[in-house]
DNA sequence: AGCGTTTGCCAACACTTGTTGGCAACAGTC
DNA sequence: GACTGTTGCCAACAAGTGTTGGCAAACGCT
Protein backbone atom coordinates (compact mmCIF):
# COMPACT_ATOMS: atom_id res chain seq x y z
CA UNK A 1 0.00 0.00 0.00
CA UNK A 2 1.09 3.82 -0.66
CA UNK A 3 3.26 2.01 -3.09
CA UNK A 4 5.41 4.61 -5.04
CA UNK A 5 3.68 4.52 -8.37
CA UNK A 6 7.04 5.36 -10.18
CA UNK A 7 10.45 5.30 -8.99
CA UNK A 8 9.98 8.84 -7.33
CA UNK A 9 12.12 9.24 -4.24
CA UNK A 10 10.99 7.96 -0.64
CA UNK A 11 9.97 11.20 0.91
CA UNK A 12 9.80 11.69 4.30
CA UNK A 13 6.58 11.87 5.06
CA UNK A 14 5.95 8.38 4.47
CA UNK A 15 5.42 7.30 7.58
CA UNK A 16 2.64 9.86 8.46
CA UNK A 17 1.07 9.32 5.56
CA UNK A 18 1.10 5.38 6.15
CA UNK A 19 -0.32 6.49 9.97
CA UNK A 20 -3.26 8.50 8.47
CA UNK A 21 -3.97 5.69 6.05
CA UNK A 22 -4.16 3.50 8.66
CA UNK A 23 -6.62 5.46 10.99
CA UNK A 24 -8.68 6.41 8.16
CA UNK A 25 -9.24 2.49 7.29
CA UNK A 26 -10.00 1.74 10.49
CA UNK A 27 -12.89 4.56 11.18
CA UNK A 28 -14.18 3.77 7.95
CA UNK A 29 -14.76 0.86 8.75
CA UNK A 30 -16.05 1.31 12.06
CA UNK A 31 -18.07 4.36 11.26
CA UNK A 32 -19.12 4.32 7.71
CA UNK A 33 -18.42 7.24 5.34
CA UNK A 34 -20.19 10.17 6.64
CA UNK A 35 -19.79 9.45 10.42
CA UNK A 36 -16.03 9.07 9.87
CA UNK A 37 -14.73 12.52 10.01
CA UNK A 38 -11.41 13.91 9.28
CA UNK A 39 -10.35 15.45 12.29
CA UNK A 40 -11.35 12.06 13.77
CA UNK A 41 -9.14 10.46 11.79
CA UNK A 42 -6.33 12.83 11.66
CA UNK A 43 -6.62 12.63 15.72
CA UNK A 44 -5.94 8.85 15.35
CA UNK A 45 -3.33 9.56 13.77
CA UNK A 46 -1.72 11.85 15.99
CA UNK A 47 -1.65 14.86 13.15
CA UNK A 48 -3.46 18.13 12.19
CA UNK A 49 -6.13 17.77 9.73
CA UNK A 50 -4.79 19.94 7.42
CA UNK A 51 -2.35 17.36 6.49
CA UNK A 52 -4.88 14.74 5.46
CA UNK A 53 -5.91 17.39 2.88
CA UNK A 54 -2.72 18.26 1.94
CA UNK A 55 -1.77 14.41 1.14
CA UNK A 56 -4.83 13.07 0.13
CA UNK A 57 -6.47 16.15 -2.01
CA UNK A 58 -10.07 15.79 -0.03
CA UNK A 59 -12.02 13.41 2.09
CA UNK A 60 -13.43 11.39 -1.07
CA UNK A 61 -9.68 10.99 -1.90
CA UNK A 62 -8.86 10.29 1.26
CA UNK A 63 -11.37 7.07 1.08
CA UNK A 64 -10.44 6.81 -2.50
CA UNK A 65 -7.20 5.76 -1.03
CA UNK A 66 -7.96 3.70 1.87
CA UNK A 67 -10.72 1.83 -0.02
CA UNK A 68 -8.08 0.69 -2.85
CA UNK A 69 -8.58 -3.42 -2.33
CA UNK A 70 -8.00 -5.85 -4.74
CA UNK A 71 -9.90 -9.51 -4.13
CA UNK A 72 -6.43 -11.53 -4.49
CA UNK A 73 -9.43 -14.42 -5.86
CA UNK A 74 -6.99 -17.85 -7.11
CA UNK A 75 -6.75 -19.22 -10.13
CA UNK A 76 -10.35 -21.12 -10.62
CA UNK A 77 -8.58 -22.86 -13.41
CA UNK A 78 -6.36 -24.38 -11.11
CA UNK A 79 -8.64 -25.57 -8.97
CA UNK A 80 -10.87 -29.44 -8.93
CA UNK A 81 -14.38 -28.28 -10.48
CA UNK A 82 -15.99 -29.89 -7.38
CA UNK A 83 -13.98 -27.56 -5.17
CA UNK A 84 -14.39 -24.12 -6.35
CA UNK A 85 -17.24 -23.14 -3.98
CA UNK A 86 -15.58 -24.81 -0.94
CA UNK A 87 -12.05 -22.77 -2.32
CA UNK A 88 -14.44 -19.33 -2.96
CA UNK A 89 -15.68 -19.47 0.59
CA UNK A 90 -12.91 -20.03 2.34
CA UNK A 91 -10.69 -17.50 0.61
CA UNK A 92 -13.22 -14.32 1.19
CA UNK A 93 -13.85 -15.58 5.12
CA UNK A 94 -10.28 -15.27 5.25
CA UNK A 95 -9.99 -12.08 3.06
CA UNK A 96 -12.78 -10.20 5.13
CA UNK A 97 -11.41 -11.35 8.44
CA UNK A 98 -7.65 -10.35 7.53
CA UNK A 99 -8.27 -6.82 5.86
CA UNK A 100 -10.55 -4.40 7.32
CA UNK A 101 -10.67 -2.51 4.35
CA UNK A 102 -13.47 -4.58 2.94
CA UNK A 103 -15.71 -3.94 5.62
CA UNK A 104 -14.48 -0.23 5.47
CA UNK A 105 -16.03 -0.80 1.62
CA UNK A 106 -18.98 -2.30 2.31
CA UNK A 107 -20.13 0.41 5.21
CA UNK A 108 -19.50 2.88 2.82
CA UNK A 109 -20.72 1.47 -0.04
CA UNK A 110 -24.82 1.76 1.34
CA UNK A 111 -24.29 6.14 1.47
CA UNK A 112 -21.35 6.84 -1.14
CA UNK A 113 -22.12 6.93 -4.15
CA UNK A 114 -18.43 6.53 -5.34
CA UNK A 115 -18.19 3.52 -2.87
CA UNK A 116 -20.70 2.25 -4.29
CA UNK A 117 -18.86 2.41 -7.91
CA UNK A 118 -15.68 0.53 -6.24
CA UNK A 119 -17.50 -2.26 -4.69
CA UNK A 120 -19.85 -3.12 -7.98
CA UNK A 121 -16.61 -3.05 -9.86
CA UNK A 122 -14.55 -5.03 -7.62
CA UNK A 123 -17.16 -7.73 -8.17
CA UNK A 124 -18.18 -7.10 -11.66
CA UNK A 125 -14.71 -6.97 -12.35
CA UNK A 126 -12.56 -9.19 -10.33
CA UNK A 127 -14.88 -11.69 -9.78
CA UNK A 128 -16.27 -11.92 -13.06
CA UNK A 129 -12.92 -12.66 -14.25
CA UNK A 130 -12.32 -15.05 -12.40
CA UNK A 131 -15.64 -16.96 -13.24
CA UNK A 132 -15.00 -17.03 -16.67
CA UNK A 133 -11.41 -18.29 -16.07
CA UNK A 134 -12.94 -21.69 -15.58
CA UNK A 135 -14.98 -21.22 -18.62
CA UNK A 136 -18.34 -22.44 -18.91
CA UNK A 137 -21.12 -20.77 -21.04
CA UNK A 138 -19.93 -17.27 -21.36
CA UNK A 139 -23.92 -16.19 -21.45
CA UNK A 140 -23.96 -17.22 -17.87
CA UNK A 141 -20.72 -16.31 -16.54
CA UNK A 142 -21.84 -12.89 -15.60
CA UNK A 143 -24.88 -14.28 -13.52
CA UNK A 144 -23.08 -16.84 -11.75
CA UNK A 145 -20.75 -14.39 -10.68
CA UNK A 146 -23.58 -11.97 -9.30
CA UNK A 147 -25.31 -14.80 -7.54
CA UNK A 148 -21.90 -15.58 -5.78
CA UNK A 149 -21.38 -12.01 -5.05
CA UNK A 150 -24.83 -11.84 -3.18
CA UNK A 151 -24.07 -14.76 -0.99
CA UNK A 152 -20.60 -13.80 -0.20
CA UNK A 153 -21.78 -10.10 0.14
CA UNK A 154 -24.69 -11.05 2.42
CA UNK A 155 -22.73 -13.38 4.52
CA UNK A 156 -20.51 -10.32 5.43
CA UNK A 157 -23.34 -8.21 6.04
CA UNK A 158 -24.90 -10.33 8.19
CA UNK A 159 -21.91 -11.50 9.83
CA UNK A 160 -20.03 -8.13 10.31
CA UNK A 161 -21.87 -5.27 9.81
CA UNK A 162 -25.37 -6.22 11.27
CA UNK A 163 -23.79 -9.11 13.27
CA UNK A 164 -26.75 -11.06 13.44
CA UNK A 165 -25.90 -13.48 16.56
CA UNK A 166 -25.95 -16.93 14.70
CA UNK A 167 -24.09 -15.30 11.53
CA UNK A 168 -21.27 -13.96 13.93
CA UNK A 169 -21.41 -17.25 16.44
CA UNK A 170 -20.74 -20.16 13.55
CA UNK A 171 -16.91 -20.74 13.40
CA UNK A 172 -15.30 -20.28 9.88
CA UNK A 173 -15.78 -23.71 9.18
CA UNK A 174 -19.36 -24.37 9.53
CA UNK A 175 -20.08 -21.44 7.62
CA UNK A 176 -17.60 -23.00 5.02
CA UNK A 177 -19.45 -26.37 5.17
CA UNK A 178 -23.01 -24.68 4.82
CA UNK A 179 -22.19 -21.68 2.13
CA UNK A 180 -19.83 -23.57 -0.45
CA UNK A 181 -22.30 -25.88 -1.63
CA UNK A 182 -24.64 -23.05 -2.66
CA UNK A 183 -21.27 -21.51 -4.37
CA UNK A 184 -20.80 -24.32 -5.91
CA UNK A 185 -24.03 -24.75 -7.64
CA UNK A 186 -24.10 -21.05 -8.69
CA UNK A 187 -20.93 -21.61 -10.18
CA UNK A 188 -21.34 -24.95 -11.67
CA UNK A 189 -25.13 -25.60 -11.41
CA UNK A 190 -27.16 -26.19 -14.84
CA UNK A 191 -28.92 -23.27 -15.51
CA UNK A 192 -32.68 -23.39 -14.22
CA UNK A 193 -34.44 -21.97 -16.90
CA UNK B 1 -48.93 3.27 9.90
CA UNK B 2 -48.96 6.28 12.01
CA UNK B 3 -52.05 4.10 13.26
CA UNK B 4 -53.11 6.09 16.37
CA UNK B 5 -52.00 3.88 19.26
CA UNK B 6 -55.41 4.44 21.11
CA UNK B 7 -58.89 4.97 20.41
CA UNK B 8 -57.77 9.23 20.22
CA UNK B 9 -59.58 11.80 18.16
CA UNK B 10 -58.56 12.13 14.65
CA UNK B 11 -55.72 14.82 14.40
CA UNK B 12 -56.03 17.81 12.02
CA UNK B 13 -52.17 17.05 11.28
CA UNK B 14 -52.70 13.78 10.48
CA UNK B 15 -52.34 14.18 6.43
CA UNK B 16 -49.03 16.65 7.49
CA UNK B 17 -47.45 13.39 9.20
CA UNK B 18 -47.73 11.17 6.69
CA UNK B 19 -46.36 13.49 4.01
CA UNK B 20 -43.85 13.66 6.11
CA UNK B 21 -43.69 9.88 6.61
CA UNK B 22 -43.97 9.38 3.18
CA UNK B 23 -40.84 11.59 2.14
CA UNK B 24 -38.74 10.58 5.36
CA UNK B 25 -39.09 7.25 3.83
CA UNK B 26 -37.91 7.84 0.36
CA UNK B 27 -34.99 10.30 1.55
CA UNK B 28 -33.86 7.56 3.88
CA UNK B 29 -33.96 4.76 1.37
CA UNK B 30 -31.92 7.36 -1.33
CA UNK B 31 -30.01 8.74 0.78
CA UNK B 32 -29.27 6.39 4.31
CA UNK B 33 -29.22 8.20 7.78
CA UNK B 34 -26.93 10.87 7.69
CA UNK B 35 -27.38 12.47 3.83
CA UNK B 36 -30.99 12.14 4.30
CA UNK B 37 -31.64 15.78 6.05
CA UNK B 38 -34.36 16.93 7.84
CA UNK B 39 -34.61 20.30 5.73
CA UNK B 40 -34.45 17.70 2.96
CA UNK B 41 -37.33 15.59 3.80
CA UNK B 42 -39.29 18.53 5.25
CA UNK B 43 -38.95 20.65 1.08
CA UNK B 44 -40.22 17.27 -0.03
CA UNK B 45 -42.86 17.11 2.31
CA UNK B 46 -43.77 20.59 1.85
CA UNK B 47 -43.51 21.92 5.29
CA UNK B 48 -41.19 23.61 7.69
CA UNK B 49 -38.49 21.28 9.50
CA UNK B 50 -39.71 22.39 12.79
CA UNK B 51 -42.87 20.23 11.76
CA UNK B 52 -41.00 17.25 11.70
CA UNK B 53 -39.12 18.51 15.22
CA UNK B 54 -42.81 18.84 16.47
CA UNK B 55 -44.25 15.50 15.17
CA UNK B 56 -41.40 12.69 15.83
CA UNK B 57 -39.28 14.75 18.55
CA UNK B 58 -36.06 14.08 16.75
CA UNK B 59 -34.32 13.18 13.26
CA UNK B 60 -33.82 9.79 15.59
CA UNK B 61 -37.50 9.81 16.21
CA UNK B 62 -38.35 10.35 12.49
CA UNK B 63 -36.32 7.63 11.40
CA UNK B 64 -38.14 5.37 14.15
CA UNK B 65 -41.27 5.51 12.48
CA UNK B 66 -40.17 5.70 9.19
CA UNK B 67 -38.69 1.92 9.32
CA UNK B 68 -41.66 0.36 11.21
CA UNK B 69 -41.57 -2.66 9.31
CA UNK B 70 -42.97 -5.88 9.43
CA UNK B 71 -41.72 -9.08 7.18
CA UNK B 72 -45.42 -10.29 6.95
CA UNK B 73 -44.22 -13.96 6.32
CA UNK B 74 -46.62 -16.49 5.95
CA UNK B 75 -47.06 -19.33 8.00
CA UNK B 76 -44.82 -21.77 6.89
CA UNK B 77 -46.18 -24.48 8.63
CA UNK B 78 -48.67 -24.21 5.68
CA UNK B 79 -46.32 -24.50 2.91
CA UNK B 80 -45.61 -27.59 1.64
CA UNK B 81 -42.04 -28.61 3.21
CA UNK B 82 -40.78 -29.19 -0.18
CA UNK B 83 -41.83 -25.83 -1.47
CA UNK B 84 -40.48 -23.41 1.71
CA UNK B 85 -37.71 -21.93 -0.22
CA UNK B 86 -39.73 -21.08 -3.20
CA UNK B 87 -42.12 -19.31 -1.20
CA UNK B 88 -39.75 -17.72 0.79
CA UNK B 89 -37.54 -15.69 -1.85
CA UNK B 90 -40.97 -14.88 -3.83
CA UNK B 91 -42.25 -13.85 -0.52
CA UNK B 92 -39.17 -11.44 0.30
CA UNK B 93 -38.73 -10.11 -3.53
CA UNK B 94 -42.40 -9.47 -3.46
CA UNK B 95 -41.81 -7.55 -0.22
CA UNK B 96 -38.71 -5.76 -1.19
CA UNK B 97 -40.12 -4.11 -4.53
CA UNK B 98 -42.99 -3.50 -2.84
CA UNK B 99 -42.25 -1.55 0.06
CA UNK B 100 -39.38 1.30 0.00
CA UNK B 101 -39.15 1.18 3.55
CA UNK B 102 -36.71 -2.54 3.78
CA UNK B 103 -34.46 -0.17 1.71
CA UNK B 104 -34.15 2.41 3.86
CA UNK B 105 -33.61 0.27 6.78
CA UNK B 106 -30.91 -1.29 4.61
CA UNK B 107 -29.37 1.48 3.65
CA UNK B 108 -29.15 3.25 6.81
CA UNK B 109 -28.16 0.05 8.67
CA UNK B 110 -24.74 0.10 7.77
CA UNK B 111 -23.88 3.02 9.54
CA UNK B 112 -26.87 3.85 12.24
CA UNK B 113 -26.28 1.91 15.01
CA UNK B 114 -30.47 2.43 15.82
CA UNK B 115 -31.05 0.87 12.15
CA UNK B 116 -28.58 -1.66 12.91
CA UNK B 117 -30.44 -2.68 15.57
CA UNK B 118 -33.61 -3.13 14.24
CA UNK B 119 -32.49 -4.92 11.19
CA UNK B 120 -31.07 -7.17 13.53
CA UNK B 121 -34.31 -7.95 15.47
CA UNK B 122 -36.28 -8.15 12.25
CA UNK B 123 -34.79 -10.94 11.24
CA UNK B 124 -33.41 -12.38 14.75
CA UNK B 125 -37.03 -12.19 15.59
CA UNK B 126 -39.68 -12.29 12.84
CA UNK B 127 -37.27 -14.80 10.74
CA UNK B 128 -36.17 -17.07 13.46
CA UNK B 129 -40.15 -17.75 14.86
CA UNK B 130 -41.20 -18.09 11.13
CA UNK B 131 -38.49 -21.27 11.10
CA UNK B 132 -39.05 -22.70 14.05
CA UNK B 133 -42.79 -22.66 12.89
CA UNK B 134 -42.27 -25.75 11.04
CA UNK B 135 -40.72 -27.33 13.43
CA UNK B 136 -37.01 -29.16 12.85
CA UNK B 137 -34.61 -29.26 15.57
CA UNK B 138 -34.18 -26.14 17.85
CA UNK B 139 -30.78 -26.58 17.92
CA UNK B 140 -30.68 -25.76 14.22
CA UNK B 141 -33.60 -22.88 13.97
CA UNK B 142 -31.35 -19.94 15.05
CA UNK B 143 -28.66 -20.93 12.64
CA UNK B 144 -30.94 -21.85 9.69
CA UNK B 145 -32.49 -18.29 10.00
CA UNK B 146 -29.33 -16.74 10.25
CA UNK B 147 -28.30 -18.30 6.78
CA UNK B 148 -31.24 -17.53 4.94
CA UNK B 149 -31.07 -14.33 6.05
CA UNK B 150 -27.73 -13.55 4.66
CA UNK B 151 -28.73 -14.72 1.56
CA UNK B 152 -31.59 -12.86 1.30
CA UNK B 153 -29.83 -10.02 2.52
CA UNK B 154 -27.21 -10.40 0.08
CA UNK B 155 -29.99 -10.48 -2.61
CA UNK B 156 -31.53 -6.93 -1.42
CA UNK B 157 -27.69 -5.61 -1.00
CA UNK B 158 -26.65 -6.69 -5.00
CA UNK B 159 -30.12 -5.77 -6.60
CA UNK B 160 -31.35 -2.47 -4.66
CA UNK B 161 -28.27 -1.22 -3.27
CA UNK B 162 -25.04 -2.03 -5.28
CA UNK B 163 -26.63 -2.59 -8.33
CA UNK B 164 -24.62 -5.52 -9.75
CA UNK B 165 -25.58 -5.54 -13.32
CA UNK B 166 -26.49 -9.26 -13.50
CA UNK B 167 -28.29 -9.08 -10.22
CA UNK B 168 -30.56 -6.48 -11.57
CA UNK B 169 -30.94 -7.61 -15.04
CA UNK B 170 -32.44 -10.99 -14.09
CA UNK B 171 -36.06 -10.91 -13.76
CA UNK B 172 -37.83 -11.91 -9.98
CA UNK B 173 -38.71 -15.40 -11.61
CA UNK B 174 -35.30 -16.29 -13.12
CA UNK B 175 -34.01 -15.10 -9.30
CA UNK B 176 -36.16 -17.28 -7.79
CA UNK B 177 -35.59 -20.33 -9.27
CA UNK B 178 -31.62 -19.88 -8.65
CA UNK B 179 -31.94 -18.70 -5.22
CA UNK B 180 -35.17 -20.74 -3.88
CA UNK B 181 -32.65 -24.05 -3.88
CA UNK B 182 -30.26 -21.94 -1.47
CA UNK B 183 -32.72 -20.89 0.90
CA UNK B 184 -34.32 -24.50 0.67
CA UNK B 185 -31.05 -26.51 2.02
CA UNK B 186 -30.86 -23.93 4.49
CA UNK B 187 -34.03 -24.72 5.88
CA UNK B 188 -34.56 -28.19 5.51
CA UNK B 189 -31.43 -29.68 4.36
CA UNK B 190 -28.55 -31.83 7.08
CA UNK B 191 -26.62 -30.43 9.57
CA UNK B 192 -23.28 -30.29 7.56
CA UNK B 193 -21.25 -30.91 10.67
C1' DA C 1 -68.50 35.81 19.38
C1' DG C 2 -64.94 34.38 22.42
C1' DC C 3 -62.12 30.85 24.09
C1' DG C 4 -58.04 27.67 24.30
C1' DT C 5 -55.68 24.51 21.30
C1' DT C 6 -53.56 23.15 17.24
C1' DT C 7 -50.98 23.96 13.01
C1' DG C 8 -47.59 26.30 10.62
C1' DC C 9 -43.65 29.39 9.63
C1' DC C 10 -39.73 32.34 10.65
C1' DA C 11 -35.49 33.36 12.57
C1' DA C 12 -32.04 32.08 15.17
C1' DC C 13 -29.04 29.15 18.08
C1' DA C 14 -24.98 26.15 18.91
C1' DC C 15 -22.30 23.04 16.81
C1' DT C 16 -19.81 20.31 13.45
C1' DT C 17 -18.21 19.66 8.97
C1' DG C 18 -14.62 19.90 5.01
C1' DT C 19 -11.41 22.96 3.56
C1' DT C 20 -7.86 26.91 3.14
C1' DG C 21 -3.86 30.12 3.89
C1' DG C 22 -0.16 31.54 6.44
C1' DC C 23 3.75 30.81 9.31
C1' DA C 24 7.41 28.39 12.08
C1' DA C 25 10.68 24.53 12.29
C1' DC C 26 13.30 21.35 9.86
C1' DA C 27 16.01 18.74 6.18
C1' DG C 28 19.12 18.41 2.60
C1' DT C 29 22.10 20.73 -1.12
C1' DC C 30 25.36 23.95 -3.04
C1' DG D 1 26.08 29.22 6.21
C1' DA D 2 22.50 30.58 2.99
C1' DC D 3 18.74 28.72 0.03
C1' DT D 4 14.91 25.73 -1.34
C1' DG D 5 11.58 22.61 -0.56
C1' DT D 6 9.17 19.84 2.82
C1' DT D 7 6.63 18.88 7.07
C1' DG D 8 3.69 20.31 10.53
C1' DC D 9 0.42 23.22 13.22
C1' DC D 10 -2.73 27.04 14.15
C1' DA D 11 -6.56 29.78 13.28
C1' DA D 12 -10.10 30.71 10.60
C1' DC D 13 -13.73 30.38 7.07
C1' DA D 14 -18.18 29.22 4.79
C1' DA D 15 -21.60 26.06 4.64
C1' DG D 16 -24.70 22.92 6.51
C1' DT D 17 -26.55 20.36 10.50
C1' DG D 18 -30.24 19.23 14.20
C1' DT D 19 -32.86 21.75 17.18
C1' DT D 20 -35.52 25.55 19.75
C1' DG D 21 -38.71 29.45 20.93
C1' DG D 22 -41.88 32.66 19.68
C1' DC D 23 -45.62 34.46 17.00
C1' DA D 24 -49.60 34.60 13.60
C1' DA D 25 -53.29 32.34 11.58
C1' DA D 26 -56.75 28.74 11.52
C1' DC D 27 -59.61 25.62 13.88
C1' DG D 28 -63.17 23.55 17.12
C1' DC D 29 -65.97 24.17 20.76
C1' DT D 30 -69.48 26.35 23.90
Amino acid sequence: MTAPTHPTHPRRSDATRAAILRAARERFAADGYERATIRAIAADARIDPSMVMRYYGSKEGLFAAAAEFDLRLPDLAAVSPEQLGEVLVRHFLARWEGDETLVALLRAASTNPGATERMRSIFADQLTAAVAAFGTDPALTARRAGLVASQVLGLALTRYIVRLPPMVDMDPEELVSWIAPTLQRYLTGLSPT
